[in-house]
This record gives C-alpha cells, structure tokens and sequence, in this order.
RNA sequence: GGCGCAUUCGUCUAGUGGUUAGGACGCAGGAUUCUCAUUCCUGAAACAGGGGUUCAAUUCCCCUAUGCGCUACCA
C-alpha cells in the first residue's frame, strides 16, 4: 500500500523551525518510501488564525522546496464533516451532549490557569465524574431541542487503557482513568482540534502521522477516537523537540524572528544548506558525514535514526556573529563555496537585483566575467547577503570604504599616497591586463620603489574593494579590470575618509 | 499536583557490558598566504548524581535531580 503521510500546521504564525523540520521528516520519509506528501492547513481556530500566516507557511515550504503531491486540504472546509461524525456518535451512544455552561476564559495566561486547575485536581479527580455523561438520552434531546447549549463529549470507557507502538518512542500506554471526556464539538457547534484531525488524517488515508511530540500523549486521545469511529489508527511517529539554549521553548514571543523560516530566505541562506542543517537536528545517518543532498537524504532517511531527545537551536540574540546556529552558518558556508557554480549563479542574481546591482549583461556578453568573479568570491562568503555588502566593490562603483581597513592598510603608510597612482600609471602602460603580466608589473614596481608587496598589495585591496579581505590581490585586479582599477587607484576619496 | 518523555564535550551527535569514548560546529595554537578565508596539522572539551546487578558498567535496573511535553468548549 502507498504510504500517505501530511504536514499539517496551524496558521496562527510564520513557519517555524520544528515545523520546518516536521515538515522536512514528512518529506523524506514519504520520498524515501516511495508514498505520497500532503499538506493540510489547519485553520480551525478562526479566532487565532490568518490568510497572512498561512501564506507565509507556503513561502517557507516553497522556498525549502517541499511541493505537496496533492491539493492543499484547508481544515475549515471539512468542518460540516467533521460536525456530523461527532453528531453520529453522539447517536451511537458513544457520545454525549454536556449542558454544562462553557467558562469564560480567563485574562490572564492559559496555560498557567489550566495548569493551576490541574494541580488542584490533583490525582484524585475522577475523569467520569460529568453529571451528563450518564443523562437519560430522552432528557438529553429535550433540553436540547429546548435550545439549551450544549458540548459534544466523548465517553470514554471506564476501565481499560488505550496503547500504541510509536515508531521513535517505542510502546506508549495511558490508563482511560486518566483522560478526560474530550470535547469533539463546542457549544457553539464548532468542531475542535482532535476530532478534526482524526477525521481528516482518515478522509485523507494518511498511514503514518510523523509529528512533534508535543502531541504524544494526545495520541492516546486520538486513538479513542479512531476506535470509536471504527477505523484502524495510523502508525505515529513522533519528533523530539527543538529547544532554545538553555533548553528551553523556542518561541515567536521570546526569541523573535530567529525562529521563522523567512528570517533564513531573507538572510541569504540557501534553502539545500537549511535542510541539511535541519535533517541533521534530531536525526542521525549511520555515515560520519555532515553534508548531504536531498537526494542523498532521501535515500537514507529512516525513522529508526530519529532520537527521543530535544535538541537545542543554538544562538546568542547578542552577538552579530552568532545570530544563529554556528553551524547552520558553517554549513551555509560551505554550501556557498562547493556546489556547482551553475547552481549558485541564480541565487546570486537574485540577490544582485534586490541590491540594485544586477546587470543584464551579466547573463550576456560579460557572463564569463560574472561567472568568475562570483567564483572568485565565493570561497570567503557566508550568506548569499555578502554578494551585495561585502562583495559590492565588484559590481558597483558606489562601494563603502571599511574604517579599519582603511587605516591597517593605508594610512599606515603614507607614502602609498603617492605610490598607488604611481602604479595605476604602470597598468595604464600595459597592453594585457591578465594575471601574470599584472603580477609582475606589482611585484617589480613594488621591488623598484622598496616598498614591500604585501603592503602595497593591501593597500590597493582597500581601494579597490573597500574591505580587508578577497582574493588573491592579482586576482581581484584582473576581476575588477584595467580601467576600474586605475581609476580606483588615483582616487583619493579612501585618503579623505 | 498527576501522567508521560528525555539526559554522552558549550552545541549537533556516534558508540559499546571490557574503547586511548569517535566525528562535526565553535574555541585555542601552529603551518601556508599579499589580506582574509580556505586547506592541513595539533590541542582543550563529555558519559547528570546516587544506589544496585555483574569479574567488569557510560552501556542493564532502581531512585534522585534537572529539563521538556501533555493535563482547554487552543492547535
């Protein structure tokens, strides 16, 4: 049987990172085994939900590159379904209507008041103790043709416990004693997020639910109601956590932007470095090897290598440099200055015309120029960002000149005042402007007027780049060519800084 | 409070009843270089604590601690 797996967020944010990565275990288990990838929005929480988010989610899924094979199931149109299912129930007995009116829901946090009920409930509170659950049927339809409001809830049986095999975490089993009657349907008719899910995973013939852990103990739930809708439940497997340092929860409120997956597109990252980032959080190969393909994922993605503990998302909020996990970074890094070029070329355009920087005739007749000079840069670059910052000076002559360079490198010798427009007149005098010719135009003008190469090297990097750092210095005069150079060379605009 | 889950370098992780506990990122030092980066070499860095079981436990069991999750007419 082809295995039918989903992806199913709520759009009540952007894409997270667990999400992501949700969605990137769904993805390659349902390549790897050959089945089917599906997408499900789920926007029952009309109050917390937005077309914004979800919009946001398919950005993050298209940019990670994670098509569905089917149309998007948007949760919300099933809810007349999943009404009658709890309706249905409610008529087989397995079900009851709860007349008890709704509490209002506090100001205050949530969480912290469901907890405190909790703790005040203690052990002792018996699950079946709901008035209703036992309500004459007879009664029951009288008050509620009388219009009283009622909530739909499943009654669950008095003894016996609900188990499962999960694919990570191994045997799962929950005594009944210990689960509440859970509503299926509230009291303004609105179905709610157990139901919904167990109706759509069987509408849609899902056979593996690979989801956060977070979940794991609603799976116990959720199986009491597959059995009471007749249906064999899904194999689960569940995903550890990824934590903030400290190990704590990762939130949009805490820790910002850092956990969108729009935050990593718009910083440069190049979406096959992310997801191999991602693949490697929580999820082990047999190999000692960081760097994967998707393809190369797909092949060997197993839920067996999925680990049961959390994993911390390291990051300092601040430090610039450790804005994010280090090795997200290294890893985008080495994506940058290994993958074909051919493939690197379209990322660098893009950011190019963000920039403003991006001329047609770099696809035209200066490609084997452009072509070069990216491959040239690349190797000390970290996001595609640094195209248009650090790597400006290539494709603009409105550049920024870096202080420190200026000063390491230039104004530490002043006599390169006059000795660089000096050397701009050697290159005026040659007639092949190419690596080796320029290397020794430097090398003997530096030699001739005692100055040392590196010095005069550098002090040209900085004028012709405006940073400390870039290739080799013959390289970055080739790059940037004869004319550019000299010009660059006689200008006094760094000197005035 | 109850129930559940977890715990190997700072982080991601490999691994085993007997190992010099391996790799990666980051960090430190060195080599190379016109800069920086790359590359290469070297180094520091971990089995949460306590009890068992065993000839032997990081590995198996129990307890404790810590963290996380769930405990909604949220998803």
């Amino acid at each position: 049987m082809t295995k039918r797996v989903r992806f199913a967020p709520s759009p009540t944010g952007y894409l997270h990172i667990g999400s992501a990565r949700t969605a990137l275990f769904n993805y390659l288990y349902a390549r790897n085994v050959g089945g089917k990838f599906l997408l499900r929005i789920e926007d029952t929480d009309l109050a917390r939900s937005t077309d914004e988010s979800t919009k946001s989610i398919l950005d993050g899924m298209a940019w990670l590159g994670f098509q569905p094979d089917e149309e998007i199931v948007f949760q919300s149109n099933n809810a007349d379904k999943h009404r009658a299912i709890a309706i249905r129930l409610l008529t087989e007995g397995k079900a009851y209507r709860d007349f008890t009116p709704k509490e209002q829901g506090t100001d205050g946090n949530i969480k912290q008041s469901i907890s405190d009920r909790a703790k005040k409930q203690g052990a002792e509170k018996d699950m079946r103790d709901n008035p209703f659950r036992e309500l004459d049927r007879s009664e029951s339809e009288r008050r509620a043709a009388a219009g009283e409001a009622f909530a739909i809830r499943l009654k669950v049986p008095v003894s016996g416990k609900t188990s499962f095999e999960d694919a990570v975490y191994g045997l799962q089993e929950r005594d009944y004693s210990e689960i509440e009657d859970l509503v299926l349907l509230r009291s303004d008719g609105h179905p709610l997020y157990n139901l919904a899910v167990v109706c759509d995973d069987i509408e849609m013939g899902i056979t593996d639910v690979i989801r956060g852990q977070d979940h794991l103990t609603n799976t116990h739930k959720q199986i009491l109601l597959y059995e009471a809708l007749g249906a064999a439940p899904p194999r689960f497997a569940h995903l550890p956590l990824i934590l903030a340092p400290g190990g704590k929860k990762l939130s949009k409120r805490i820790h910002g932007e850092i956990v969108s997956m729009t935050t990593y597109r718009d910083a440069g990252f190049l979406p096959e470095a992310f997801r191999n980032f991602l693949a490697l959080l929580g999820w082990s190969p047999k190999a000692e090897k960081e760097l994967y393909s998707l393809d190369e994922l797909v092949g060997i993605f197993s839920l067996e290598g999925i680990h049961r503990n959390n994993a911390i998302f390291n990051f300092d909020a601040n430090s610039s440099k450790r804005w994010t996990d280090d090795k997200a970074i290294w890893m985008n890094a080495e994506y940058i200055r290994t993958m074909e070029l051919d493939s690197l070329l379209p990322y660098v355009k893009s950011e190019l015309k963000l920039s403003k920087l991006w001329r047609e005739e770099y696809e035209e007749s200066e490609s084997s120029w452009f072509e070069k000079a990216v491959d040239s840069i690349r190797e000390r670059f970290f996001t595609i960002k640094d195209f248009s910052s650090q790597g400006r000076a290539y494709f603009s002559e409105d550049f920024d000149f870096d202080s420190t360079s200026i000063e390491k490198n230039l104004k530490k010798f002043p006599e390169l005042r006059e000795l660089l427009p000096e050397l701009a007149d050697r290159f005026e005098a040659m007639d092949d402007f190419s690596h080796d010719p320029i290397e020794n135009t430097v090398r003997s003008f530096a030699e001739e007027k005692g100055a040392k190469v590196g010095v005069v090297m550098n002090g040209a990097r900085t004028l012709l780049s405006g940073v400390s750092v870039g290739p080799s210095m013959i390289v970055v005069f080739e790059l940037i060519g004869k004319e550019r150079s000299i010009m660059r060379l006689r200008s006094q605009v760094a000197w005035n800084i």
